[in-house]
DNA sequence: AAAAGTGCCAACCGCGGTTTT
DNA sequence: GAAAACCGCGGTTGGCACTTT
């Protein structure tokens, strides 16, 4: 998109300070009788409503449609970390917890990114999870260099692309540490998130919403190294929805820990 | 019993990137 | 191609509940 080289600084930081006017202004705009804090239960009620019988568009008009009195930021929130449906709530589990460590070391902060391994939970969740109950161990260890977002994103296209949760309708077996074949020394990919599928026998599967997410595409851009292994919807961002029959949120979980993590 | 400290979590903010106009 | 609108992410904050002093 926008590349402002190294000449580009001073109409870069004109831009920003112009765009951030612009932003402000409308925030304040639309924050006039916007209703900000925590959620009511009518509100959780129309957001749901309308979510689930019109799919999410846009959200500021979700927003608007769903008669609610909130930003459409607001209303993506909530609905992303606590009323969208496949969100297991409640302990997060020693498996789980051992997951958030061993992508948290490979990919640092990158919370969205390890939150699509962990089906049922959210970014906002692991993050919590994290910062109190890892952050301070940290200190005493040593600690990933804190990098600026940009830059971060860049460091993560030289890291090699995550692994796949479980794949829809796919019921996910154990792979033998000896099928394997070094697979997570080439791709940095913690052993034990692999899977293979009845369908996809040997095969590492890839997460189809991490493609889908913008801000990764890079990551994933040679298609011909992972083309063969999207074979995903769009749709269904955490394939917890099946082909042919329907997997719930709860049955993908139970067969990603149960089944696919191996200690 | 009360104040101070800590843990937890929902929600907001600012920013960078993408899409639409 | 530029500007506006929008989305998604990571960092941060504020408030409540619980524990410790």
């Amino acid at each position: 998109m926008l590349d402002w080289g190294v000449q580009g600084h001073h109409q870069k930081h004109d831009h920003d300070l112009n765009r951030h006017n612009h932003d402000l202004y409308q925030q304040q705009q639309q924050q006039k009788g916007c209703r900000k804090g925590p959620w009511t239960p009518e509100e959780d009620k129309l957001l749901a409503e309308y979510v689930t019988s019109h799919g999410e568009g846009r959200w500021s008009s979700v927003a608007k449609c769903a008669g609610l009195n909130r930003r459409g930021k607001s209303c993506r929130l909530r609905w992303v970390n606590y009323l969208r449906p496949g969100l297991k709530r409640g302990q997060i589990t020693p498996q789980e917890e051992g997951i958030i460590l061993e992508l948290h070391s490979l990919w640092g902060n990158k919370w969205s990114t390890i939150a699509r391994y962990l089906p049922g939970l959210t970014d906002n969740e692991i993050k919590n999870y994290w910062r109190t109950h890892f952050k301070k161990k940290e200190k005493f260890s040593s600690k990933p260099e804190k990098v600026k977002r940009s830059q971060s994103q860049k460091q993560q296209q030289e890291l090699k692309p995550p692994p796949q949760p479980q794949p829809q309708n796919q019921p996910s077996q154990l792979v033998s540490q000896d099928n394997m074949m070094n697979l997570d020394n080439e791709q940095n990919i913690p052993s034990s998130l692999y899977y293979t599928t009845s369908a996809f026998n040997d095969q590492l599967l890839l997460p189809q919403s991490v493609a889908a997410t913008s801000s990764d595409h890079s990551m994933f851009d040679e298609n011909q190294l992972w083309g063969s292994w999207w074979n995903l919807d769009d749709d269904d961002p955490h394939g917890f929805v099946g082909g042919s029959g329907q997997t719930t949120a709860a049955d993908s979980y139970t067969g990603f820990y149960t089944e696919g993590y191996i200690f």
